[in-house]
RNA sequence: GGGCUCGUAGCUCAGUUGGUUAGAGCGUACGCCUGAUAAGCGUAAGGUCGGAAGUUCGACUCUUCCCGGGCCCA
C-alpha cells in the first residue's frame, strides 16, 4: 500500500463536493443572514406569498417591556417561531405580530427610583413621559434580542399596550362590560401609606421587624346565643349566671378592633372553654383546644386557678353564634355583624384559634366578609385618623398611636384577658418608611358572579363552560385554570398609580359617578386619537366632547376625572380585541395562545374573562403552555443562587441555532433543566446534523433530478430502503409537528441522521458513490434517494434550524421548489406510492445479520487480523431458510451492507454461526476492496474489474 | 398549608390497554479508518424505573403514604 498509488487514483473518484462548510461559524454567519432577512423584508415576502391562504393565528402574549430577555423568553419565543414557521410551511398564512406590555408598576417604580427626590415635584404627565421612554427603550432592545433568536415577525409594527389605538380597544371592551352591568365599585382593603397618603403596591413595601402589642380580648357572647352554648354542652346552665361567657380572640393590631365585624373559627378545629376568675369576675372563655396551654400561660393562670371543659365542639358548630362588640354598642354598618363565621385560614400556630375579623382592614378578613355578607367597614381617613363613626373616645385619634388607649379601655371594662408584645415582620412604606396599614378604599371590580344579562349566566360559569371547548396542551391545563376560576373573587381592576390607562369614570359635585357605555366610548374615541396622556391634560369637556349628552345632575364643566388606572392585566387581557379582532380583522377565537404555565392565572384567564364578558366567547381555540427553566439539579434559577443562565451570553457563545435546537430537544411541558453545559452539549447534535447535510449535499452536487433521477422501481434495494426510511421520518415528524411535540421532531431527525444515514446508509454508499462511474445507474440510484433525503431533511429542520436550513437550502444546486428561501417552501409530504412499512420485517432481519457480522469483525480487529472491514471475507453458516433469504437479497448487496469484500454462505443445521477471515484476494488500489478480479488484467494489475471499467 | 404538576441509565428522550432478562441516541471507555478529516465506523460498560407499603399469578405502568422539585395561590 503505497502513498503514490493512493494519490494517483484519488483523482479518479467521485468525492463529495459542496460549498456547505463543515464548520458552522454560527456566531459570525447568523447575524449576516438576519441582516439579509431584514433587508429583503423576509417577513413581508412571506405575507405576500401566503396572501389568501387559510389563516393560522398564534397570538403573541406581550412580555413586559423591562430588562433584557432571559431563558424564559427564549423558550417562549422560539417555540412560537417553531409553530409559525411550521404552519407557514404547511401552507397557512400565519402572521406573527409581537407585542409588549408597556404600562404598569415595575416600569413606574424603576422610573421613580431613578428620579429619586425629584419625583415629588413632578406632575403625572411628566412622570408618564419618562415611563413612556423607558418602555419604548426596552421594546426596542427586546425586539432586537428576539430577532437574534432567528424569530421572524412584524417587528416594525409590534402591538404596544400604550399605543392610542390599543388603548381605545381596551376601552371599547370595557364599554361592553359596563353596558352589561359587570363593572361596579366597592370598598376593598389595600396597603395604605399614611405618610404618603397613598395606596401602595406589593412591590413598594419593605418588610421590617417591629414590636407590636399582642392582646387577648374577651368578646362577650350575646344573650341570644347563651342557650345554644348550653345546648352544645360547652357551658353548664347553672354556670351562665354570674359568669361572663366569651369568645376569646387574639390580635396584634388593637386599633382594628373598632372595625371588628365578626369572629372566625376553623370548621374542623376543636373548641373548649376555660373557666377562671379575674378581679373577682368569673369568666368562661371559648378557645381552641390546642391553644389552651398557651392561653393559660399568657394569662398567668396557674394550676387550680382555672378549669377546662370536658366537652369540645367543632368550630363548625359555633357558626352563627352572636356576640357583643366589646366597646361598640350598635353596629355602624348597614349589614349584619358580630357573629361567628368559618374560615379555613384559622390556625393553631398562635392566638386563640378564634380570629377577629375586620373586613375593612385585612385581605383575608375582606374575603371572609364578602363570603358572609359583612360590610367593608373602614373608619379610618386618608391621614390615618379615625372618622366620626367610632366611639367618642377614639374619634380623630391616629390609629397607629391608639393601641394603648384601646388596651386601657378594654382593661377598664374587664375584657382584656392578657397583653404582651410580639416581634414580627411588618410591611413599611418604601418612601415614608412608616408602617403601612390595611385600609379599605373604593376600588373598581368586574363581577364574576353577577349574571350577564343577555347571556343568562355569570362570568364564572361562562368561563368554566368555555374551558371545555378549548384545547389545552398539555391537557391538565384545563383542570388548572378551572380550579382557579372556581375560586377566584371578583376582579379588582383599579390601581392607584400614574403609569397606565385611566379608568374612564367621572364624578359630579355630589360624588355621583358617570360610567356608561356612551361615556366610555366617548373617552375611547378621544384617547384613540390623543392617547391616554390626554386624560391627564384635557378637560372633561374636551374629552367627552361638547355634544356629549350627560344624564340629569351632571355638568360638563364641573365633572371630575377619576384618578385610578386599570390593572395592566386588563390591558393585556384585551389584546384579542385590540390586536386581533379590531386591529387585524382576524376571526376570534384565534387558533393558539402559547405561554408559560404561570399564565393560567395570568394572561389566559384574564383574557378569557373580558372576551367572554364582551364577546361571549373565549379568545382562543387552543392554549399551549410550557414549563420554567430550572438549573441542572431541577432547582429554580435565580441570580442570587448563581445558577442563572444569561440568555444573551448563550446566544453569543453558541449561536442561536444551537439555542433553537436545544429548545427543540427538551420536553417543554415539564421543568426545563438548563445550564451552559447542557446547552453546550447540543452542539454535538448540531454537528451531527450539519455533517449529515454536508455529506448529502456533497454527494448530490452533480445530480440534476430532472435529468438524472432513477425511477423508484429501478433503484437499488438499499436505496429503496433509504427512501422508505425517509417516508417514515416524514410521517412521524409531521405528526410530531402537528401535535407540537418538538422534542420528538428533534429526536426523530437526530436519530435518523446518526443511525439510518451516518452509520448505515452513507457509510454503505461510499463505495458506490466514490468508485462507480459518475453517471452510472447505480450511482444515480443512490443520488436519487440522497437528493430526496437532503431536500426533505432541510425542510423538516427549517422551523427549528432557522439559519442552518437556509444556508443548506442555498447550497442545494437543484432545488425541488422554486423559492429562494426555506421560509417560502412547503413541507415534504409522504410519497403515498411508497409502502414504507412493507419491507420492515425483511430489513430488520438483514440488519440483525449485519450486526452479527460486525461483531465478529470486531473480534478479528482486536486480534489484529484485519483493520478495515473491507479486508474481511465473511462466511455465514446457517439453515436453508436463511440461505435462501440472503441469496434472494443478493450476496454482493449484503456484503456492501456490511462493507466487507466478500460474503459466503454454508448450509448448516445447527445454530447460525458467522465467521470471518482476512480475504485471500488482492486489494484494489482504487476502491480498496479485496476482490477476485484484482490482478486479472495485466495492464492494470492493481485494480479490480469494476475500477478498470470505470477508468 | 392549598390547587395543578414532575421525578426511567452521566445527558436528552421512548416505554403502547399492567405480562418474558427496561429501550434509543448522545456522552464515556476501548479499538478501527484516514478518499465526509477540528470528520467517519465498530464494540463495550452504564438504570431495578425517587422511596415504602399495598392490589395482582405478575407493576416502570394501578392505589395509598412518604421524600425531593416546579408553577400558582395562601
Amino acid at each position: 500500500m503505497s502513498d503514490k498509488n493512493e494519490k494517483s487514483y484519488r483523482d479518479s473518484l467521485n468525492l463529495p463536493k459542496t460549498d456547505f462548510a463543515m464548520k458552522a461559524n454560527l456566531v459570525q454567519r447568523e447575524p449576516l443572514m438576519r441582516k439579509a432577512w431584514i433587508k429583503d423584508n423576509m417577513y413581508g415576502q412571506i405575507r405576500n406569498a401566503r396572501k389568501g391562504a387559510p389563516l393560522y393565528i398564534l397570538h403573541d402574549g406581550p412580555p413586559y417591556a423591562n430588562g433584557d430577555i432571559h431563558m424564559g423568553h427564549v423558550i417562549n419565543k422560539v417555540l412560537k417561531d417553531f409553530v409559525i414557521k411550521y404552519k407557514t410551511m404547511t401552507g397557512f398564512d400565519a402572521p406573527y405580530i409581537p407585542g409588549w406590555d408597556c404600562h404598569g408598576l415595575p416600569i413606574e417604580s424603576k422610573v421613580m427610583t431613578e428620579l429619586g427626590e425629584k419625583a415629588k415635584e413632578m406632575s403625572k404627565p411628566e412622570i408618564r413621559k419618562l415611563c413612556y421612554k423607558y418602555a419604548g427603550k426596552y421594546v426596542k432592545i427586546q425586539g432586537k434580542q428576539f430577532q437574534e433568536l432567528g424569530v421572524l415577525g412584524d417587528f416594525d409594527n409590534p402591538y404596544l399596550t400604550f399605543k392610542p389605538s390599543y388603548e381605545a380597544g381596551i376601552l371599547e371592551v370595557f364599554a361592553k362590560l359596563v353596558e352589561r352591568g359587570l363593572v361596579y365599585k366597592q370598598l376593598k382593603p389595600i396597603h395604605w401609606s399614611i405618610g404618603c397618603e397613598t395606596a401602595l403596591a406589593e412591590a413598594e413595601l419593605e418588610y421590617k421587624d417591629i414590636a407590636s402589642p399582642s392582646i387577648f380580648v374577651n368578646y362577650p357572647a350575646a344573650k341570644e346565643s347563651l342557650n345554644k352554648l348550653v345546648e352544645l354542652d360547652l357551658v353548664k346552665n347553672d354556670e351562665v349566671q354570674g359568669a361572663k361567657v366569651c369568645f376569646m380572640i387574639w390580635t396584634t393590631t388593637p386599633w382594628t378592633l373598632a372595625a371588628n365585624l365578626a369572629v372566625a373559627v376553623h370548621p374542623y378545629l376543636d373548641y373548649k372553654t376555660i373557666q377562671y376568675e379575674k378581679n373577682g369576675q368569673k369568666y368562661i372563655s371559648i378557645v381552641a383546644a390546642e391553644r389552651i396551654g398557651a392561653v393559660v400561660s399568657a394569662g398567668g393562670l396557674t394550676e387550680g386557678q382555672y378549669s377546662v371543659s370536658e366537652k369540645s365542639v367543632h368550630g363548625s358548630e359555633l357558626e352563627g353564634l352572636r356576640y357583643n362588640h366589646p366597646f361598640i354598642e350598635t353596629n355602624p354598618t348597614d349589614k349584619d355583624a358580630y357573629m361567628v363565621i368559618l374560615a379555613d385560614y384559622v390556625t393553631t400556630e398562635d392566638g386563640t384559634g378564634l380570629v377577629h375579623i375586620a373586613p375593612g382592614h385585612g385581605l383575608e378578613d375582606y374575603l371572609s366578609g364578602q363570603k358572609n355578607g359583612l360590610a367593608v367597614y373602614s373608619p379610618v381617613m386618608d391621614d390615618g385618623r379615625y372618622d366620626d363613626t367610632v366611639p367618642g373616645w377614639l374619634k380623630g385619634l391616629k390609629v397607629l398611636e391608639v393601641d394603648t388607649v384601646v388596651n386601657n379601655h378594654l382593661q377598664e371594662i374587664g375584657l382584656l384577658y392578657a397583653q404582651g408584645q410580639i416581634v414580627h415582620s411588618y410591611p413599611h412604606c418604601w418612601r415614608s418608611k412608616g408602617p403601612v396599614i390595611f385600609r379599605a378604599t373604593e376600588q373598581w371590580f368586574i363581577s364574576v358572579d353577577k349574571e350577564v344579562p343577555d347571556i343568562g349566566k355569570n362570568l364564572r360559569d361562562l368561563a368554566l363552560e368555555s374551558v371545555n371547548d378549548v384545547r389545552w396542551i398539555p391537557g391538565w391545563g384545563q383542570k388548572r385554570i378551572a380550579g382557579m376560576l372556581e375560586s377566584r373573587p371578583d376582579w379588582c381592576i383599579s390601581r392607584q398609580r400614574s403609569w397606565g390607562l385611566p379608568i374612564p369614570v367621572f364624578t359630579n359635585e355630589e360624588g355621583k359617578t358617570l360610567l356608561t357605555k356612551e361615556s366610555v366610548l366617548a373617552v375611547a374615541r378621544h384617547i384613540g386619537k390623543k392617547g391616554s396622556d390626554s386624560w391627564f391634560t384635557d378637560t372633561p369637556r374636551e374629552i367627552l366632547g361638547d355634544d356629549f349628552k350627560l344624564p340629569e345632575g351632571f355638568n360638563l364643566d364641573t365633572l371630575k376625572k377619576e384618578e385610578n388606572i386599570f390593572d395592566v392585566w386588563f390591558e393585556s387581557g384585551c389584546s384579542w380585541y385590540s390586536v386581533c379582532a379590531k386591529g387585524s380583522g382576524w376571526p376570534v377565537p384565534v387558533d393558539l395562545y402559547l405561554e408559560g404555565s404561570d399564565q393560567h392565572r395570568g394572561w389566559f384567564q384574564l383574557s378569557l374573562l373580558p372576551a367572554l364578558g364582551a364577546a361571549g366567547k373565549p379568545p382562543f381555540k387552543s392554549v399551549l403552555t410550557h414549563g420554567f427553566t430550572v438549573d441542572e439539579k431541577g432547582m429554580k434559577q435565580s441570580k442570587s443562587l448563581c445558577n442563572y443562565v444569561n440568555a444573551i451570553d448563550e446566544i453569543q457563545k453558541y449561536g442561536s441555532d444551537i439555542l433553537r435546537l436545544w429548545v427543540s430537544s427538551v420536553n417543554y411541558q415539564e421543568d426545563i433543566r438548563c445550564n451552559d453545559e447542557l446547552i453546550g452539549r447540543t452542539q454535538d447534535a448540531y454537528r451531527k446534523i450539519r455533517n449529515t447535510l454536508k455529506y448529502l449535499l456533497g454527494n448530490i452536487d452533480d445530480f440534476d433530478p430532472a435529468k438524472n433521477a432513477v425511477a423508484y422501481d429501478k433503484m437499488r434495494e438499499i436505496d429503496r430502503w433509504a427512501m422508505q426510511q425517509l417516508q417514515k421520518l416524514i410521517a412521524e415528524v409531521t405528526d410530531a409537528y402537528e401535535n407540537f411535540v418538538f422534542h420528538r421532531v428533534f429526536s426523530l431527525i437526530y436519530n435518523f441522521c446518526s443511525v439510518e444515514m451516518s452509520s448505515i446508509y452513507m457509510d454503505v454508499l461510499k463505495d458506490r458513490m466514490y468508485c462507480d462511474a459518475a453517471d452510472s445507474l447505480s450511482r444515480r440510484s443512490a443520488q436519487t434517494a440522497m437528493y430526496k433525503i437532503t431536500d426533505s431533511l432541510i425542510l423538516l429542520l427549517a422551523p427549528v434550524l432557522a439559519h442552518t436550513s437556509e444556508e443548506a437550502w442555498a447550497a442545494m444546486k437543484f432545488k425541488s421548489q422554486d423559492v429562494g428561501t426555506v421560509n417560502l417552501a412547503k413541507m415534504p409530504v409522504v410519497d403515498k406510492t411508497i409502502d414504507y412499512m412493507a419491507d420492515e420485517p425483511k430489513w430488520q432481519k438483514l440488519m440483525s445479520f449485519r450486526d452479527e457480522v460486525l461483531r465478529v469483525l470486531e473480534g478479528l480487529r482486536r486480534d489484529k487480523i484485519i483493520a478495515s472491514n473491507q479486508e474481511a471475507s465473511v462466511t455465514i453458516n446457517c439453515n436453508e431458510e436463511d440461505i435462501a433469504f440472503l441469496n434472494n437479497f443478493g450476496l454482493e448487496q449484503f456484503a456492501a451492507l456490511c462493507i466487507v469484500s466478500e460474503v459466503k454462505l454454508q448450509t448448516s443445521t445447527g445454530e447460525r454461526v458467522v465467521s470471518a477471515k482476512k480475504s485471500e484476494h488482492q486489494k484494489c488500489q482504487r476502491c480498496w476492496n479485496y476482490w477476485p478480479s484484482v490482478g486479472s488484467n495485466s495492464e492494470n494489475p492493481d485494480l479490480c474489474k469494476r475500477c478498470i471499467e470505470v477508468i
